[in-house]
DNA sequence: TGTACATCAGTGAACGCGCGTTCACTGATGTAC
DNA sequence: TGTACATCAGTGAACGCGCGTTCACTGATGTAC
């Protein structure tokens, strides 16, 4: 039956919300229509009524993930400036290696990016180049912009890959897993 | 009906290397097992006298991706020692972005290490170890031990990182995918 | 060396199942009078 | 403000399809005599 306007909004967001989390603990391709819906408390039917189909939803539950990645760094930095390092400390922590469902959505989307429509990877853009802004203008402003942007991307990039693989051998071999958070960290740390 | 022993092991051979590609093209969930032994000129049935499982097959894909790896980079070493430089030219091309079913399989199974099984998770981790081993070498020996070994380590997860990000803007944004393996392969030579 | 037969890699139909998507229907919501 | 009605978010059955896996069968291979 039909519900409020109201209610039809928090349906949505629910739905994103439970295939943001999905996506990124199980990957796209292992992931249901009907087990998104039924984690947001709705049926596979209604899930049409938001999104016309399986990769319009993947590309919004990507963007929001990715604008709620945002936000919450925001919230993180509580108004200060964080530094580089503070940067750093987070981005290669246990806990970011950790944090799947809800972790940072450029490590769960980095492999899928391109292989799940256009509109992915043109959102996966936008957001690294965002969270790349990030990281400029905590840099030292007397160092070159150009060489502020190529660090920071270093950083991003490594970071992916360090949170990827610590996830990889982090069952079969934790000391491995936090050996490769800690090196890459320092090398990053390193090249500014 | 019955093959010799010696065909039915070419045919073994086919279905790795038919899954190792197809697995890296699109994904473990992307592939089925019927279009894997197609590759190899074989039907699905006759998969199953050489794997118990397609998770088995998963796993013995990949352990052959990786041996073969270490081979390829044996054969284009040519028996001269690379220098680590030499092994960041190669490690962030675009050539390596490019090559996508043939390229390096630890880029590509790193996001599915962790989802299909301990013995992929494990087969991963000692890869990992082992291209970690060829870049110490190739590292001053006037440097200690374990900054080598870090350095190793960093250089091969930023790699990870960088061409799984380079391939997901590659579509969307050349340019920007191009920066990301220049400014990550930079960052790591300025580590050393 | 020749013959009889057991082995078993490979075939292809079939299994139950879950996939993404569609659609007739329901009934509360929102609107027009 | 009260009533009649159009709208449409959500339901749940159904669609065709491909999935991973099983299995009775085939017939060339390999072996025992």
């Amino acid at each position: 039956m039909r519900v409020s306007k109201q209610k039809s909004e928090e349906n949505r967001a629910l739905l994103l919300n439970a295939a943001a989390r999905l996506f990124r603990e199980k990957g796209v391709d292992g992931v249901g229509v009907a087990e998104v819906a039924k984690e947001a408390g709705l049926t596979h039917g209604a899930l049409y009524a938001h999104f016309p189909s399986k990769e319009a939803l993947v590309a919004a539950a990507f963007s929001q993930a990715f604008a709620g990645n945002m936000a919450s760094i925001d919230a993180w930095a509580a108004g200060r400036q964080p530094t580089f390092t503070d940067y750093l400390d987070a981005l290669f922590s246990v806990r970011a290696r950790d944090r799947v469902g809800e972790g940072c959505p450029m490590v769960a989307s980095a492999s899928e990016a391109s292989r799940h429509g256009p509109a992915l990877s043109e959102n996966f853009a936008a957001a690294f180049q965002a969270e790349i802004a990030l990281f400029e203008a905590s840099l030292d402003p007397a160092l070159p912009a150009d060489e502020r942007r190529r660090v920071s991307i270093a950083a991003l990039a490594a970071q992916i890959g360090a949170v990827a693989v610590a996830r990889a051998v982090a069952t079969s071999d934790d000391a491995l897993s936090r050996e490769v958070l800690a090196a890459t960290r320092d090398a990053i740390a390193r090249a500014v």
